[in-house]
DNA sequence: AAGCGCAAAGAGACCGGTCTCTTTTAGGAA
DNA sequence: TTCCTAAAAGAGACCGGTCTCTTTGCGCTT
């Protein structure tokens, strides 16, 4: 047995060159994949490179050609079914174009985003996709195209930032959703959301920082505001950023002198916790309660009632994300593209008329 | 305005050091946080530092150092919750420990984690948590040992491997679930799983190469003979690993001259593929149906009726595995250790006496 | 005043690749 | 046979940090 290779340190280019008897720089250029090599040469590396048991040093090769192939993608919360889609369509094309994928939870804090963003630069990721928390404090995200990378927002754009973003078409689904509710003679109806501002109240919508939550609300407002309903911000909730949040929040809209006849959730999770409530609280729904949700979950299709959400494309904006980050990373230098995708509004029947116990008419919107 | 920062290329301590006066070790010094420094040098240093823009690095500092602050993950499928939950538990601790997490999905092909696998020990993490899609080939995972990183298994525990692992006791829980079941009167008993066998058939357990799988039908094979059952390995389903799979498997499994009065799910992905089966057929549940599945999904509880689960510490799974990494990363040197968590059976409405209309006597079981 | 010890700073090798530039070798044309 | 050209191989700088080893400078002892 003379498998006695040292195992005290990797084998490296320098070794495979000695032990078969050519240069560094042939060696290199056999295991690198680069130049031209006569045939012999070529046979002798590799099969040095077998005994040795060499594994190329990615870093070393990253830090020389100033390529990691390797992009960053900074998410509010992996745990969320929405951002598992949307990286599963990421780490799909990725994968697909020989990129590696470096995932980090921001938890919806800008602060820790910063530092995720800081690290991933630093680390050299060719480029970064990041669903950003907040589009006020922009001053690290723009860093990042300083450092020279590209990058691509996820689900939020930011108007002050020039740079290619996806999303879907937030304002447009919140509208339909509002009227959805108002033509079945909704006139109670709430939003509640994870996002957040410091006094957890609702004032304005420049309060909230969130850039696709902010449109939601509002074409939310406006349709609401069309309709005649009075007051509408004061049906707007904030905060439900944990299950508990959510819980708590919601038990208190409803015990509300004036309840909502209507919620409309802005993530699945928040309308799971809804759905927990009204159950626990024997609240039939549809008729006592209506509830409409953004992120078309798996879920949604089964529970009793089935659950009336906005289908956002999460997979394909993942996708498309990607795609426009690895295009960008091909050279590509046209103006900023922002990509909005269609939302579908799909009716199950987790809507009706308020009181009644008829799941109401059924209006065809789109 | 001198904001004339040369922005061709990055700044390097080298740049710094010149600026500022010092020689280069100095400035590297100051900037890496090691040795001594005098106060006077350090605010020089900063100084230049700021004005240039600087940002370390940590491709090249990982080179010298040998340690990249960064452990990778690799797992089936991202989208499944079960693995968004782990992937939170892992991703929490590491960066409460500052390790960055590089995520890598298999979509549960060998071939597929051996290049995840091959790149991230390339890419010099500093480990590497992996949920391993079979436990026969297992070449890859022994070169992850041979290049000097520890591993960790999640989920899935591979006896041939002397690694750490964290895994459900999957076993006792197939056990429970099925004398559960048994004792509800059922004696047709179906499990489906999205494991697969070339064959797409279950001959033999030692045809099933995912560890954890193959522990939960030991279990159910046995408890289920004990109960006298004949011919438990019939009722044994491979091959639901799309929800189209899952869907066409289940189709024809309820359409069988003698179909099964209960169903296993062996993960929740399956199990709504099951539930939303059932109600497009009329079959009532758990009447006509009982259901149980592994892995307490959040839309368990919230369906009619609710689904009887195996909850298992994913989160906690994800954690534990996580600081057994980093446990090694610091020196760490015992014995492998394989970490099995409890599961809890969470009955809920799901299953009934075959046959009849009350949910049936209710049986406690752990 | 000489000697000692330690903090602070500098010089330069090193990590493991890539890549440019130079030198050697081989093959074909004149 | 000589010359030219192109392919193949080699030498060594380089990327941006870390780190060892050496030198310098200062305060303190005796």
């Amino acid at each position: 047995m003379k498998e006695a290779q040292p195992k005290t340190t990797a084998a490296t280019v320098a070794d495979v060159a000695r032990l078969s008897g050519v240069s560094k720089a042939t060696a290199a250029r056999v295991l690198g994949g680069y130049g031209t090599v006569s045939d012999k040469a070529r046979d002798a590396v590799m099969q040095a490179a077998q005994a040795l048991g060499y594994r190329p040093n990615e870093l070393a090769r990253s830090m020389t050609t100033g390529r990691s192939g390797t992009i960053g993608v900074v998410v509010g919360d992996i745990e969320n079914p929405f951002f598992g889609s949307a990286v599963r369509g990421i780490s799909d094309v990725a994968r697909a174009s020989g990129f590696n994928v470096v995932l980090a939870n921001s938890g919806e804090d800008v602060a820790a985003e910063r530092m995720a963003i800081e690290t991933l630069v630093a680390k050299r990721v060719d480029g970064l996709i990041v669903s950003p928390a907040q589009d006020s404090a922009i001053g690290h995200l723009e860093d990042i195209g300083h450092a020279g990378r590209p990058l691509v927002l996820l689900d939020r754009a930011i108007a002050a930032l020039a740079v290619d973003s996806v999303t879907a078409d937030d304002r447009q689904a919140a509208e339909a959703v509002t009227r959805l509710l108002v033509e079945h003679g909704h006139r109670q109806i709430a939003y509640v959301t994870a996002c957040d501002t410091p006094t957890h109240l609702y004032r304005d919508t420049r309060d909230i920082l969130t850039a696709s939550v902010r449109e939601r609300i509002e074409g939310f407002l406006q349709v609401g505001a069309q309709a005649g309903i009075a007051d509408m911000p004061r049906w707007v909730r904030l905060g439900a950023n944990t299950s508990d949040a959510a819980r708590r929040l919601t038990i208190d809209l409803l015990g509300e002198a004036t309840p909502p006849s209507a919620i409309i959730a802005s993530d699945s999770l928040i309308a799971l916790e809804i759905f927990k409530i009204a159950r626990e609280q024997g609240i039939a729904m549809p008729d006592g309660l209506s509830l409409v949700t953004f992120h078309d979950a798996a879920w949604t299709a089964v529970t009793t009632p089935p659950v009336t959400v906005v289908r956002q494309p999460v997979y394909d904006m993942g996708e498309a994300a990607a795609r426009m980050l690895i295009e960008r990373l091909n050279g590509e230098t046209c103006a900023p593209r922002r990509l909005i995708l269609p939302t579908q509004l799909v009716e199950r029947a987790s809507v009706a008329v308020p009181g009644t116990d008829a799941a109401g008419p059924r209006i065809r919107r789109l």
